[in-house]
DNA sequence: AAATTAAACAACCGCATTCTG
DNA sequence: ACAGAATGCGGTTGTTTAATT
């Protein structure tokens, strides 16, 4: 496969690319052999041959030089790229193994888009065959209007944190790396995960993450390419706020009304999937009433609130495949809590998988420089002062915001609304709250965007405080508790559909099963046992999937 | 069987980083 | 310390092949 240069390549090379110089040999006004100008396209076997004939004799490295001395047409550049990609000795060839696949799910969770790190995690792999292998499964899920993540990356992150934690493994802004040394871990307290949980839950970004047990994952050695979860990873943090800021003002007014309709959700999810794919569909079943996930216990973990999951697809493919993730960080940062919220951002989301919020590291302080949050606060109070020209008493609360680091990275945040600061994408808030998300994110970088942030700044660990911003003090704690939840559920935006799953049931038994679902409580028990559901809602997602593959 | 569409793959491009003198 | 070269990386594009209509 990789070796298809001959006819059809030399088809190639000659049908469309004329040869040009490579463009930063030429540029850089380099070793050029005098031979004419550097070929560009496909390879040719002969060329192929020269190349490993070359490497044989003088090795890897100096590719400028390859040309000189062998006479090929190629610029070094291309050189290095076909041997690295095709023609070294230790490539692995044919398609994914499933323990591959699943191990560059995994690996995308915890890295991004940091293909080469991930190839270097997956001996024989090249970058550029796993960035092309996870491209196209980014297409085809998001075609298909579904995530990437399987629940099951996000547990089994929670039980490698537990045990990083146990090992002494901290987290903190300073010291955190994620280097492909380091356990395949997320290195996530649980109490962080259980955050994430309940604020996806609540949020219902992705309902189904934890509903499917580590197991059915690893286990199966499947499941790679079935993933639940978040979409749009890394991107280069400057380019994502730049995107953030550019699109962010348009992205929530958009999304809310985006949903697709259901029918194009059906169509989509599954009248193209593939069997790989199928294997997810129990969550986005053509009935809708499936998508109403039906949870699993995940030890460790509280149940999340399983909403929509589907509803984070809609979203994605409103929001137009492949934008940069921030625009969702930006967007969710800026409107968690409100209920015409759509979702978190899937990165940010995974962002904060990644970052654990723990109570342990509230008390770490981060540096001044490694806040942009801190400042971004202070910004806010002062915006706040500004515009409410309120008592000397805010301005105190933001000099002890900056003061106290520690203290008020979270609390303050948060009881100054910060989504309306998130918002505005003028404010730092906007900007430090992103950049809390890609610091997150734990890939290298020297930006100051990469810059770790205390993970307290992490507003997300807030929600539910938030609620009670803009939802009514009401007597009754679990109506309120419910309410909340229906309102941040995306799905809550499609009452039909969200009702629909809801049929024949109480509003005391909604809620109930609502506040269970806060507290960790499963409920799947109940819309098994109810029937609340149609049959496609009995199939297990347990450990043995093996319902989905007969999707 | 032809046309269309999607998936897979290969390669290029530009930028960033590292190396070297 | 600096500049230029070399290398690495990630995003993107283009082509081929397979599947579908």
């Amino acid at each position: 496969m990789i070796e298809m240069p001959s006819q059809s390549g030399n088809r190639k090379a000659s049908k469309c690319r004329k040869t040009s110089p490579c463009s930063e040999e030429a540029t850089s006004g380099g070793h050029l052999s005098g031979e004419g100008p550097l070929k560009k396209g496909p390879w040719t076997s002969a060329e192929d041959a020269i190349l490993v004939d070359y490497v044989t004799k003088h090795g890897e490295g100096n590719w400028n030089a390859v040309q000189k001395h062998s006479g090929l047409s190629r610029c070094g550049k291309s050189c290095r790229l076909r041997w690295a990609n095709h023609l070294r000795p230790d490539l692995k060839k044919g398609a994914f193994t499933p323990e591959e696949e699943a191990r560059i799910i995994e690996l995308h969770a915890k890295l991004g888009n940091k293909w080469a790190r991930m190839a270097a995690e997956l001996p024989g792999r090249t970058d550029n065959e796993i960035k092309n292998y996870w491209n196209t499964r980014i297409k085809r899920l998001q075609r298909a209007g579904l995530p990437i993540y399987p629940p099951e990356i996000r547990v089994q992150a929670m039980n490698e944190s537990q045990q990083s934690d146990e090992m002494g493994t901290s987290w903190n802004g300073e010291t955190y790396h994620s280097d492909t040394s380091q356990a395949n871990g997320f290195h996530i307290p649980e109490v962080e995960f259980k955050n994430l949980e309940l604020n996806q839950g609540l949020l219902n970004c992705s309902p189904a993450l934890l509903d499917i047990p580590t197991s059915s994952l690893f286990q199966k050695g499947m499941g790679s390419s079935h993933s639940y979860g978040f979409m749009f990873p890394a991107l280069h943090p400057p380019k994502r706020l730049r995107e953030m800021e550019s699109q962010f003002s348009g992205s929530i007014a958009s999304t809310s009304n985006s949903f697709p309709s259901f029918d194009q959700y059906e169509d989509d999810a599954f009248g193209r999937l593939d069997p790989m794919q199928s294997l997810w569909s129990p969550s986005y079943d053509g009935d809708l009433n499936v998508n109403h996930p039906s949870p699993i216990d995940i030890p460790g973990s509280h149940a999340p609130i399983n909403g929509n999951s589907s509803s984070s697809e809609p979203l994605s493919e409103a929001m137009k495949l492949e934008l940069p993730s921030l625009q969702y960080s930006a967007t969710q940062v800026g409107s968690w809590g409100a209920p015409s919220s759509p979702l978190p951002s899937l990165e940010s989301v995974d962002t904060l998988i990644q970052s654990p919020l723990s109570e342990h590291t509230q008390s770490n302080c981060p540096s001044p420089r490694n806040s942009g949050l801190l400042e971004a606060i202070v910004y806010e109070s002062k915006s706040l002062k500004d515009l409410k020209k309120n008592s000397n008493q805010q301005i105190s609360e933001a000099s002890n915001m900056a003061g106290d680091a520690v203290e008020s990275s979270s609390r303050p945040v948060c009881e100054t609304k910060w989504w309306d600061a998130c918002g505005d994408p003028i404010s730092p808030l906007s900007q430090s709250a992103a950049s809390v998300f890609v610091d997150c994110t734990p890939v290298s970088g020297g930006s100051s965007l990469d810059e770790p942030h205390s993970a307290e700044t992490i507003p997300c660990c807030k929600i539910k405080p938030d609620l009670g911003d803009w939802a009514s003090a009401g007597s009754d704690e679990k109506k309120d508790v419910s309410c909340q939840l229906e309102y941040l559920r995306p799905d809550a935006l499609l009452d039909s559909f969200w009702f629909g799953h809801r049929i024949g049931r109480s509003k005391d038994q909604l809620i109930t099963e609502d506040v269970g679902a806060l507290l960790g409580e499963d409920p799947s028990h109940e819309y098994k046992q109810e029937g609340a559901f149609p049959s496609e809602s009995n199939q297990s997602f347990g450990p043995d999937s093996s319902s989905w593959d007969n999707i």
